[in-house]
DNA sequence: GTCTATAGGGGGATAGAC
DNA sequence: GTCTATCCCCCTATAGAC
């Protein structure tokens, strides 16, 4: 089984390149050249740049996945909105104990991959991603609404959209805390990184529902001019 | 003055662009086709493809840096979080009333453009952005840990970094949030997204100081591996 | 299955006429 | 200041020998 090991090692060599100069950057030709093969493997193997960039991702994204909704399984009636977000962000991170038995752990390699096509959404990229994130995405909301009673649904949705958006750029922009802070703040302590993740996400979730939340339902105001659309 | 004419008009088509498809997935002649202008004008004009990206990011990052400056001088003393993240988020969206007077409102192009480019960091705007933001990182810091004495530096550096992640994942994602909830969540108006950024990242920032803060300072556990570099 | 060679299309930058 | 024409690079994808 040549072939399958060339595969591999064309999937190991994307992936680093990918999370260094995202899709657009990185060529077939430095992907062949890393995985030392040639240029034509890739088409042979998976058809093409972007079914290439596709199997990059659903290697981990299937596991990392599964294992989230194992959690969500495993959460009590009345879970902790902790809980609820290590549920979610602990199976990405490269974690020390506490998921060792899981799926082969996600390198930062692909941590920063990721990251990157969260931000960039390849046109061909964005079924995938709505596919594998829909149902999860609905399950979250379920169960942030169940720990708190006044928080509606878009107020759900909008929040889970800011944890994505802080995970991601702590996956792909980790080096600029680094450099910001003078290496006070260390992205390479997985650890740490995702306690401080985890205690921010929580607390923005479980903060009191967004006053002017819907349309028009401000509180007591003059009638400001409704904007745009 | 037709010479400086033809600069804004490729300034505002390659803003357009690069929204839509990033750095590395925009080319000059697609900028020079869309301004209307010939394929020469970019290099007279600008001297290369990164000098241009850069002037259409200061053109904006320029006004909106200075317009949190001045929010962050006019708060009272010991400010609410929500008010601090207000001075550093409503500068950017096109926020209707509020902040009218502001230098021209950035449209929603430049949000999407700079979104991308927070998430994508060529290598040469690195150091620009380092320097743009380094001073109001700091300005920052000092706020937050001004409102509440128990949030140590480090903390405080990875919240805002956490802000950050929110805010240009909002910028750049807005599409994905209203097609997973079939419209629910309207990225397009403006006055309700900045709400409930404004509200979750408030309550983040203003949760309980993460327990396993700095290094090997956990309460107690036996000494785990201190991992990697 | 693996390789070489090449087709066929853009890309950024520049020289030099106007 | 503006344009045309061009240099020379690198890209993806594929045909066809081994």
């Amino acid at each position: 089984m040549t072939g399958a090991d060339t595969k591999t090692t064309i999937l190991d060599a994307a992936e680093g390149l990918f999370a260094e100069h995202g899709y657009d950057g990185t060529s077939l030709r430095s992907v062949t050249a890393r995985a030392k093969v040639n240029l034509a493997a890739v088409n042979y193997h998976f058809g093409g740049k972007e079914r290439l960039a596709i199997e990059v991702l659903v290697r981990h994204v299937g596991p990392i996945n599964a294992e989230r909704h194992r959690r969500l399984d495993a959460l009590p009636t009345r879970p902790t909105m902790a809980a609820i977000v290590r549920a979610f962000v602990e199976p990405v991170f490269p974690v020390r104990a506490g998921c060792p038995a899981g799926p082969a752990a996600p390198g930062r390699d692909f941590c920063r991959m990721f990251g990157r096509m969260m931000a960039e959404q390849p046109p061909f990229l964005r079924a995938f991603l709505a596919g594998q994130f829909r149902e999860l995405g609905h399950r979250f909301v379920a169960c942030v609404r169940s720990t708190r009673t006044g928080i509606d649904p878009a107020t759900a949705w909008w929040r889970l959209h800011f944890m994505a958006g802080a995970m991601a750029h702590t996956l792909l922009a980790g080096d600029g805390i680094a450099h910001l802070t003078e290496g006070l703040c260390d992205p390479d302590d997985a650890e740490t990184t995702v306690e401080q993740l985890v205690a921010f996400v929580a607390a923005g979730l479980a903060g009191p529902p967004t006053p002017s939340r819907g349309r028009a339902a401000r509180p007591a105001r003059t009638q400001k001019r409704r904007s745009r659309r």
